[in-house]
DNA sequence: GCCGTTTTCGGCCCGACTGTTTTCAGTCG
């Protein structure tokens, strides 16, 4: 079983539970339990096959109860207590909690009562009046169903989550409709896009004014409003003309500090950090921390203070995950991030030789512009037929050519790399006499991707002891289209580590490949990184800032990534 | 059901908004 499979029982456990009217601290156990599982890099099955009931529950929001469970699963393919449940409640009925504003107490309303149990008889029993026969229904109630049910419709149509690069300018022009309104002090991004999480379901934005109210209703009438799903004094929720659900929360500047702590989550984090705080007599919101021995309250305008007032280092967003941030702060032993400035050269690029759309020129050009003093020219070698991939030959003649550029074009430095295909059976596609003369090789995957766990482990690791100093896009993944490949990371992480070859952290917002889980696992084997923007176009190149953003969120520290050292340094280490 | 720098028992983050109600349950973030 998967670990979304194990997430999605727990899950429904949760739900069924909370119809039975169970204590809601058992139900938030289980839902808590399915959240974590869902996003362990790890498979649950390895953990327990590994090191049995005593490593699950190791997990946590995993004890024994629940380590039971994922045993009994994984030993009968069945789970005795999950299938009591689902008699009374069936799973079936359970896809109508995933309708905005219906949730457990409801859906099974809408069973008991009506017989329910799909979206379809859903809508019909809005539209036909049937629902009007439940206490406490009435024409609003209907109506809202309706609503709820064309947002879940368009939203599993258009996809699940957007990447950053969707997410990214819609904010952009919130705020600058916001900005527009004088009242306004400032206002920012929050919640999973300030966190630069993978993707983003809604956008969350904050303002500060005295005149919250003025602002909603400001707000309402934005012109890429498509719907109003929520307003109150200090709070709205839109619907965007995308879709996509836009949440803004409004605030005196005096509680900013609050405010952007407060929305920008995550919820693992700020639920870690108000239990923590409970227990030293604190209680944390958005208005503030109140001392609960005193009944004073502390004001925070600045987020930093607020940090800082707990005893903590401050907490950078994309760390705020519940990943071990919380006690690394209090102990004063966070990673000093890398910084968005830090690069000093990107390594992998696409001239027009292959598949790119530019010239060596144009890069070198677009390279200077961003401050770099160096960029690695890696096009693609000839077996990716797809994307005109360069013969042994051909390899050599780009060299000479990429050292005239370099003869001719000051200010920069033209490293000469290739990417590589690492080929079913482990070999390159490059002689070796070949990638011996370049300044460094780049390994991918570009095929069979469907190979089994152990098959595409010894590939890579072939590729690793072969000479390359870098593996490209290390998981294969497009985010949205395609999981990776079933790969034993641990062995990989330890032969990068030995052999000195670098885990790239490639940018491309469908990629971000290293991914940040992975990233802060690889560390602790003592791997090293390398962000690229893999351009094919110069607007690629700009791209990278979501590459460190990942790298952030993998804890990874400027030392980390072997392209924020200088020429010198990186020539060296691809020497050895 | 989980968890522990007060605890192996007794707690469990905090608050806004909505609809249908006269005080609150349900839902959400």
């Amino acid at each position: 079983m998967t670990n979304q499979e194990f997430a999605q029982i727990f899950k429904n456990i949760s739900i069924i539970l909370e119809i039975k009217g169970d204590t809601k601290f058992r139900v938030i156990a289980y839902e808590r339990a399915a959240d974590i599982i869902g996003s362990l890099t790890k498979d649950v099955e390895d953990v327990y096959k590994e090191g049995g009931l005593k490593a699950l529950e190791e997990i946590p929001g995993v004890g024994i109860s629940i380590a039971e469970k994922i045993e009994e699963l994984i030993k009968t393919k069945h789970l005795k207590y999950y299938e009591c449940l689902t008699k009374q409640f069936p799973e079936k009925m359970l896809v109508l909690t995933s309708v905005p504003g219906i949730g457990a107490k409801t859906a099974f309303a809408l069973y008991k009562k009506l017989k329910i149990d799909s979206i379809s008889k859903l809508e019909h029993a809005a539209k036909s009046g049937l629902l009007l026969k439940l206490p406490h229904f009435k024409a609003k109630s209907a109506q809202n169903i309706l609503r709820g049910i064309s947002q879940f419709q368009a939203k599993t149509k258009e996809q699940e989550r957007m990447v950053l690069t969707t997410a990214g300018p819609l904010a952009e022009e919130a705020l600058n409709y916001l900005k527009k309104n004088k009242a306004i002090k400032r206002c920012d991004t929050v919640g999973s896009l300030r966190r630069m999480k993978e993707t983003i379901g809604d956008i969350d934005l904050v303002a500060c004014t005295p005149k919250s109210k003025e602002i909603v209703v400001y707000f309402s009438k934005a012109p890429f409003v498509k719907d109003i799903l929520m307003k109150g004094d200090t709070k709205i929720s839109i619907l965007h003309k995308k879709n996509i659900r836009m949440d803004v929360e409004i605030l005196p500047e005096t509680d900013y500090g609050s405010l952007l702590q407060h929305f920008t989550g995550s919820k693992e984090h700020n639920v870690h950090l108000r239990t923590w705080a409970e227990k030293n007599k604190l209680s944390i919101s958005e208005y503030g921390i109140k001392d609960l021995k005193t009944k004073k309250v502390h004001h925070f305008a600045d987020e930093k203070k607020l940090y800082e007032f707990l005893g903590m280092q401050y907490i950078e967003p994309e760390l705020r995950e519940d990943r071990g941030e919380i006690e690394a702060a209090l102990a004063h032993k966070l990673p000093k991030l890398i910084g968005y400035n830090d690069l000093q050269g990107d390594l992998h690029c696409h001239t027009k030789s292959s598949d790119g759309h530019n010239t060596l020129i144009e890069l070198a050009q677009k390279a200077i512009s961003k401050k770099y003093k160096y960029l690695g020219i890696s096009d693609h070698t000839h077996g990716l037929g797809v994307a005109h991939g360069l013969s042994n030959k051909e390899i050599l003649k780009h060299k000479t050519e990429i050292e005239k550029i370099n003869k001719k074009v000051g200010g920069i430095k033209l490293l000469v790399g290739a990417e590589i295909n690492i080929n079913a059976d482990g070999g390159l596609d490059i002689s070796q006499e070949v990638l011996q003369q370049l300044d460094y090789g780049i390994g991918s995957v570009h095929s069979a991707f469907n190979q089994s766990e152990s098959e595409m482990t010894k590939r890579i690791l072939s590729a690793i002891k072969q000479g390359i100093k870098i593996i490209g896009h290390p998981s294969g993944r497009l985010i949205g289209h395609r999981p990776g490949y079933a790969v034993q990371w641990i062995d990989i992480f330890k032969a990068c580590a030995k052999y000195k070859v670098a885990l790239e952290i490639n940018s491309f917002p469908e990629r971000l490949d290293l991914k940040d889980t992975l990233i802060k696992d690889a560390l602790s084997y003592g791997c090293k990184f390398c962000i690229d923007s893999d351009a094919h176009e110069l607007e690629h190149m700009d791209l990278i800032k979501y590459g460190i953003a990942t790298a952030r969120r993998g804890w990874a520290t400027k030392n980390d990534i072997i392209n924020t050292w200088d020429l010198e340094k990186i020539r060296s280490w691809f020497k050895n």
